[in-house]
DNA sequence: GATGAATGAGTGTTCATTCAT
DNA sequence: GATGAATGAACACTCATTCAT
């Protein structure tokens, strides 16, 4: 009854176990070997699947980019009426954990060093990025308007607030002294609270953001 | 006496040949035949050498993260004796294109990658990072005391500039849309004088920061 | 009554395509795969016809064996009343480069090689000259009888006139100074006459057999 | 003493094994993997020395097409003093089994069919065969002025030996009736003794050129 | 009749590494 | 110090074929 096992879902199946495979081995052990082992299938059905490796590689990319733009949890966020409010759950949301957590870092970096010889790989996560920061500056708009914050260059915004957002993975990676994430997320959503000139009287004293 | 191409001048040799190697073929393709093939030499003597693959790409990534730390320039910056004119020098250095093409960006994000699975690589860049932190606290501190800038925490500023710094490669590699980098680097610097409370009487029109 | 699409038709259909992709791909290239996409029908059909890739190898050996036996120009020309009219058109068909390219050399050697390790495609060249031979000396033995030519025994000779026939292609491939493929087969039919002792009357200035 | 198997003694001898692996396997059979084992070596041994299948496969042709070349009968045979028994004694080399059996015939026709796909193995078989009638032509002149054979055209009628002696394996292979080789070979060389025009007064009953 | 899933053997080749010289 | 021989594991991928649908 269940046997029907057909590209639809097979390829996402394998996919999965890509991933997790290059979790476990890095990117150069992720062999085809070891995900069909892992999965308990020939390693010629994962060629039959995706022809090439390099394929597989670039979708398993376009699932990792689209995943970053479906942050779920925007969809109530956005729904939120009080717009003040909204506007402290939207930096929050952008500046926690589960922004960073929907994907393994590992995994990540290898998309991004892979970005740097694969055109399509770095065409997907630069279109991700771009996507994301039409969503941003569509926010970022509204919450001008409404005097919450205030800026002239939505776009610049964005760029600025996509550098700190994923300056934290980097920063939890390579500077941090093992301060918790969040300590450094906090931090760095204050200073984008500084640079997009939030409305002064709206700060609370955790919000402060001098350094 | 005799000859003296000992290992002193042989891994440093060695070592360069890697290097652009892993720019020309990605660092999965760089094996140690064809850097041997690039230098004129047997794979053996290579492995010789370093005994081991993993070995020479630790050693790599020492001298990357070396060449990080030892830009020249700063030394002629900080022997500037005008402390303002030293602060604008700084912060341009600190956001210029010359501080991002010491090392090859595909490089510099294959060692990030590999850090992910190396211990000792990941030592040798976290290093690189605090030592760095260093150098901008204790610069920091100097342009505080002169009313130069405003800040008390000067590691989180330090860190701060670190992620926007880092942030322009970022940027410039997967979110801008083929604008220049140096727009965007000057952006970013803004962005810190903002965020280190820069005298605003010090600020000419291209430095205002606001978004 | 319904499709029509059945073995009678699809068989030769795919041993055309199977043809064309050798001469395109060579033997070993042409595989069961590549022959189907150039069809634009999935490769497990082409084994549900033939079975086994042997098989169609096997078939596609007759098919050829079959195009050389028929070629339909000798028709006319054994129709032909004047018999010294027909010797020499007979002659001149069966140096010709017609004759050489019904088939393409590069397929028809490959079959010959075949022949080295399938007994069945063996037997359908050997039987395919045999047959040929059979045509000839029927022939000879009318050219002899009315004085033509001057033979005894007309199976040798029959042998020695498939030899001279398909030495051309041979010269004509590997020894030939790039001249063109009919000088040589003027040149074969003119040792053949000779062979033949064609009555010396019969011939013209450009059929003298002198080397 | 004798461990010191370098390249120029293992080359050969991979070769050799490749040799006998075609015949026995066929040329799609005889996987680097066969040989290897055959040889109870490793497989990547055997790319170490000819870094990749194809250049084995050329070399191979190479010394092929050698040996055909080097048929040290004929130097004893060119030392003969009298001219006339020279003569003989070449044709009946030429046309003996000695000159066919040097190759394996499967083999030979391997590389007759590599031929059309590879550009190198051509040139080696081409130029062999021109090698060979020169050495043909050479020898012809002296037959004619020595009024052995009376013949205008050295290079037309090298040419149709090479042809006529090829023809025989030909003939062997595909349309002789299991009657022995060395029957149509003599037929053939009594047919090459008409085509050159040898003197009739040398020919003894058995050389007989009539068909 | 036709397709897709799945298999399993096999391909040439790459690679890091060891050892003897 | 430097080279070549040799290894053995691993790799992505091809291929003919079988089976269920």
């Amino acid at each position: 009854m269940r046997k029907k096992s057909n590209a639809e879902f097979r390829k996402p199946e394998i996919l999965e176990h890509y991933y997790h495979t290059i979790i476990e081995e890095g990117f150069e052990g992720a062999s085809i070997g070891k995900i069909a082992k892992r999965m308990g299938i020939h390693p010629s059905l994962i060629i039959h699947y995706f022809k090439t490796k390099e394929n597989m590689t670039v979708e398993l990319g376009e699932v990792i980019a689209q995943k970053y733009q479906a942050v779920e949890q925007w969809g109530n966020i956005t729904a939120q009426r009080d717009i003040k409010k909204m506007f402290f759950r939207f930096m929050d949301l952008l500046f926690s954990i589960e922004m960073s957590a929907t994907i393994d870092d590992s995994v990540y970096f290898t998309f991004y060093y892979l970005s740097f010889r694969n055109q399509e790989i770095r065409n997907n996560f630069s279109g991700m990025f771009k996507h994301f920061r039409s969503f941003l500056i569509e926010n970022l708009k509204k919450f001008n308007e409404a005097g919450i914050i205030n800026i002239t260059d939505y776009k610049k915004a964005a760029d600025i607030l996509i550098v700190l957002v994923e300056g934290i993975d980097f920063h939890d990676k390579f500077v941090s002294d093992d301060e918790p994430f969040q300590k450094f997320a906090k931090y760095a959503r204050n200073m984008a609270f500084k640079l997009l000139d939030v409305d002064k009287k709206l700060l609370t004293k955790d919000k402060i953001f001098k350094i």
